[in-house]
DNA sequence: AATGAATGAGGGTTCATTCAT
DNA sequence: TATGAATGAACCCTCATTCAT
């Protein structure tokens, strides 16, 4: 319908500090008891203010979803440029994504809500995510650094050991160093679990 | 608090038939979606009744988290006993767990939501799944099949892959053989994905 | 209908349980917010007993605040037998009645709560108590005692006196003496509150 | 808590419709049988509109009862401006207060259900008035016109007749002259009902 | 008579969205 | 654009009463 793109500098702003106190309330509160006036007074904004930059209370969560999922790619994707090997390679997007977890523990709340709030944009988020790994994987094989025949069910447990573990040492308990818990999962995706004599 | 439990038979089988219209319900509309007045409905029961058995609607989707969480257990322990190894015994229970979700995929937006509407019990629910796989990983590292320094990280990393295996070949596309699944990620556990000479 | 008096030894031992349940009850939490589950609860017989011996809540309420009126009644008509003179009487039927409310501090909520439950009981309560004022100042009226013209309004403006200074001095704040209550409101009745020269 | 003072003069005279509408509701019905939506059907807003202004049914009738208290006081205090006497004074308010009565019948219902539904309320407009006409009292026997000892006792039985006299003969049978009931209670306050030879 | 499960009407409250200024 | 009042559908939960055993 109308367009909600801000004209002004103002609106900009207005639309910037709506986007961030719903990060902030969202990831506090969850999609359903999240609402659009604690929102609007986070953001410092009347109520009526909000229907001018969103069509509605899913439509700032897909846009939400939408930024997370840019800013976790923008923050992994210099940390395993240059990488020497594949496997180093995803050592560290995962050392990368644990200390971005850290920072920002909305995310899971926020995307894991996106299963039932907006099922398109969660599913979106995940097979993304795991093109590009396979993408490395692929790139790794080509390299004759990674075994010949892997592919998108290798993407995919790797994308979960690493959301897993994020959830486990990037939210719930900070307590571990990063690098120690990157070193043991590369490891595991180098050489496997079973013991060589 | 109150005590809730049926004293007669026919309470009994009206709580059984609430608890499996709620999973029904739940797993097809989500927490917040779905209404009281429909679980009863399709329990065809009165409204009322479900308040002779549980508190609320929290009360019976915790019940329905931990009923849930059990039955996986149940479905996959007769599935890794007797395995030869302790990699295949990883393999059959990625085998098992797929399967499972095939049949039941209300799993994944039930224990998946309680980390929103009862994260105590979603937190309850992989500390106890991933305590389970680092036990068996510990008694195949004592067995001399797996390396010795095996631990925590392993475990979560095993239960992060077959969660997500489960999501993209159990629930989102099932057309895939689920023996195939199994082997390529007992390969990425047994050995690894870098190449050997 | 059915007829609800117990035919049983038994069955009249359940009926004054339910009554003196009930009278707690409603005394501590009110009519709307007393329910019969929690009487029967008290009362130690099960819920559907109740509709054994009255017909709704409506009924047991209307039945208690009968026994109330009565109660007091029978508690005040003693203390004023062989009272020297109409102006003692009545300080005698306030120090009684007080006494009373102390003893009994839900008769307050019961009795008063009629005017919403019940009002019919609640205005035959008070009718009948102002007869009975009536009656005694008509016969100390009669016997020289009191100002001939005494009637209906003084009757009406005596027991509104009795109601407060019970609410005030027999439910509210029990540390004053009932004898000096009674003397300053004796007092008033016979003389007055203007000084006499 | 939450500010729920109308910033604008719609919605102020909103507010003022919601009052006056719960007035009627809470008279005619009493505070259970009122609903919410009853009064803003009266008041001929929406239903949501309600809570724009109040937080609760409990929050609504707390304003009333507050509001209801103010103005018997408002009516009583200009009647009994310039009596000649302590005496003459006490039998203007009542005449005052049973023409308030007789005009507002729903005061006593709002009052005397607020024992039940907000105590602090209802005891709060006692103890107020309470004061109010001890105070009085306290002037007429410093001016030498009543007996000296007067006090906090005198004041309840006053209150209390007046309430009594108010309910008989303001709200359940108008027919008597107001004047008629004053003077009686004035001859009772003033010189009590023992007979003068 | 006693028991306790079953029934379902009813109402308070929330909050996303719209509207008037 | 901004503001904040207005709207009303939706739903959880209570509990008096009935019923089957």
């Amino acid at each position: 319908m109308a367009d909600k793109t801000p004209r002004t500098d103002r609106g900009r702003r207005t639309l910037r500090k709506l986007l961030d106190a719903a990060a902030a309330e969202f990831g506090e509160r969850g999609f359903h008891d999240a609402s659009i006036s604690a929102i609007t007074r986070r953001a410092g904004t009347a109520l009526g203010s909000f229907y001018t930059y969103f069509d509605s209370k899913d439509a700032i969560f897909r846009a939400l979803v939408a930024d997370m999922s840019g800013r976790v790619r923008d923050h992994v994707a210099p940390a395993i440029e240059g990488a020497p090997d594949a496997i180093t390679r995803e050592g560290r997007a995962l050392a990368a994504f644990l200390a971005f977890a850290r920072d920002h523990q909305e995310i899971y709340r926020i995307i894991d809500e996106a299963e039932f709030v907006d099922p398109a944009s969660f599913r979106a988020h995940y097979e993304t995510t795991a093109r590009r790994i396979a993408e490395r994987l692929a790139s790794g094989a080509a390299a004759g650094e990674l075994r010949a025949d892997v592919g998108e069910v290798e993407a995919w447990a790797l994308m979960g050991m690493n959301v897993f573990l994020g959830l486990r040492y990037g939210v719930w308990d900070t307590s571990a160093p990063v690098d120690a818990i990157a070193a043991a999962a590369n490891r595991l995706i180098g050489e496997g679990l079973a013991r060589r004599d």
